[in-house]
DNA sequence: CTGAAAGCGCTTACAG
DNA sequence: CTGAAAGCGCTTACAG
């Protein structure tokens, strides 16, 4: 059944049926009727490729995404998608599995005319690269943050989260405070080790370079770097953890030593993740606007296919520092007494 | 640019260019070379919107999952991801975050030849209407199995694993074995259901109604039936519980009611979820292949829409209990000895 | 308010 | 092995 079967039935010519069904506004509220009427008796429904390749726009916009198994990252997409849905547009999922190869596989997409947009979870690709991408196709970038790049971004600030989480394990009374990085190949990692050591520096604590320790985000390895800090000479009292999967693992690694978190070793993680408020303890954590990040990137990403341009515009969220059980907000008040 | 365009450029007909591109092996090596130089050189990429028009096919499938949030669905979400995109398929993420009326809309696509076949991961539409969607375009249930529903399927037997789990507590001497189910409503509750009444029953053990209980699926859920199971005059010594989710919240409650998990409640999950592993008491649960069941929904998909049609096949994958720390082996193979 | 006609960018059956 | 031509199902500028 086709446009043109419609319309013979409705005795129209095709062209009214697709008003009736595009603009109808257009036409009278006669013919209008015994267009519809046509259209549920039979149920038809339009050929949305034909309309995509008339219209060139396709109305579907590609997201790419490091890890969709990842708490974090589904909650983010859960976001873009509900606002695409409700703008009428559908989501292709680019799951690279943290290829880079994988990510550009993805993109080519876009060159094929596939999709509106694009929207990127990750960005392993190189500034230019991405600048240019952005020159050419409604493109967002969202949860990672890179300077200087001029391409729409929606994030929160991870170098002054990162500084603030930090600041509450020094303000704690802690002044041997170590960090577990993410892969110090993303940006991500980086800001939050920059917002680490400003934390550190501007309360005058040395950083150790041994209590900087890269992870790869995973639990286990949250695991095997906690263990390694604790057979230092002089281990850490406290330690910031790029992201809660790592957090939860560095418990686990205490709790294996015989240590307690927060009495021993208070800990600090990042994301908010469900998973975050479940284990014991529960975990004082940078919550981050996951579904809001998601949210406010289709809306830009909306703003860019439409034409209301503006200016490489970036949002910077707000986050949250949590405070769960596993900095003994209490203990640590002694600590801080006890130092004055 | 267009294949006119470059068809122009290398002094060749469209139909040529296509035929580079579709058919190489119907095209002389020379020419060949010199089009393939061409479409290198201006960086030519075909209008994929357009070739789906012309073909009728999208090389685009539906993906309809109930929570993409969910640890359990996003794996599976991958294996089938990951199957699309080595196969040339894009998935279209439908996320209905529960909600009936948007697996319609969803579905809605498929009558649009927005995509050329559908995977459900939920199937809260009536067996009716399954099949004659079935009837329609290529289909596959995953994850969830309806008896007599003539419809292609890859799930586990929920049933016997259900049974299975409820077994494995009855043989380490429980009688008094409760069960927190999902939510009636999906199908996938009433036979892990009908799976631990069967244990039940099968070693002669009474099942007591205040011992079922209906949950929602969420941590939460688990946490607050499992208080109202506690308080009962004669409470279980065991659970089997519908996901690890609500298990998690199972142990939490048990907890906080100043008792241990495994010595005075026994624990057993289904899902095998990540967190089930780390979780303390790490989690007595049901495994199911996740990436597998997504993996052979796909090529279930797949090998219909290319007319393999292999008529209404069911695939039953293994699952495996993974014996944990919340069902206590140790001091229930005492308790067997006890009761000898 | 409505219709006739053109055209979006490809692919493929047909002819040579 | 290659080209000319038709046509996939819509939408929209144009004319009336």
């Amino acid at each position: 059944m086709k446009m043109s079967d419609v319309a013979k039935l409705a005795k129209v010519s095709p062209a009214t049926v697709s008003r009736v069904l595009c603009h109808p506004e257009l036409v009278s509220k006669e013919t209008r009727q015994k267009v519809m009427d046509v259209i549920n008796s039979v149920n038809y429904k339009p050929h949305a490729v034909a309309r995509q390749f008339r219209t060139k726009e396709t109305r579907i916009i590609l997201v790419v995404v490091p890890d969709i198994t990842s708490s974090f990252f589904s909650e983010v997409l859960r976001g873009i998608e509900h606002i695409a849905v409700t703008s009428g547009y559908q989501v292709i999922l680019g799951d690279t599995e943290n290829s880079v190869e994988r990510e550009e596989e993805y993109i080519n997409l876009l060159y094929q005319k596939q999709a509106d947009g694009l929207i990127l979870l990750t960005a392993r690709l190189n500034k230019k690269k991405l600048e240019e991408l952005s020159g050419q196709f409604p493109l967002v970038l969202a949860c990672e943050y890179m300077d200087g790049l001029n391409v729409p971004t929606v994030s929160i600030d991870n170098i002054s989260s990162a500084r603030k989480a930090t600041e509450h394990l020094i303000k704690l009374g802690h002044t041997k405070v170590a960090h577990i990085t993410g892969p110090i190949s993303i940006v991500l990692s980086r800001d939050r080790l920059k917002g680490y050591k400003q934390a550190m520096v501007s309360h005058e604590l040395e950083i150790d370079s041994a209590y900087i320790q890269e992870g790869d985000q995973t639990f286990d390895s949250g695991y095997n770097q906690m263990l390694k800090l604790l057979s230092l000479e002089t281990p850490p009292t406290a330690v910031f953890v790029f992201n809660d999967d790592m957090a939860m693992g560095v418990i686990k690694a205490v709790k294996d030593c015989y240590m307690s978190v927060p009495e021993d070793i208070a800990v600090v993680g990042f994301d908010h993740i469900k998973m975050s408020v479940i284990y014991e303890p529960k975990l004082t954590t940078v919550a981050q606007p996951k579904y809001e990040i998601g949210k406010q990137a289709m809306e830009l990403l909306l703003k860019q296919i439409t034409g209301q341009l503006m200016n490489k515009k970036k949002i910077v969220l707000k986050d949250e520092l949590i405070i769960g059980a596993s900095c003994g907000q209490n203990s640590a008040t002694t600590r801080t007494l006890e130092k004055i």
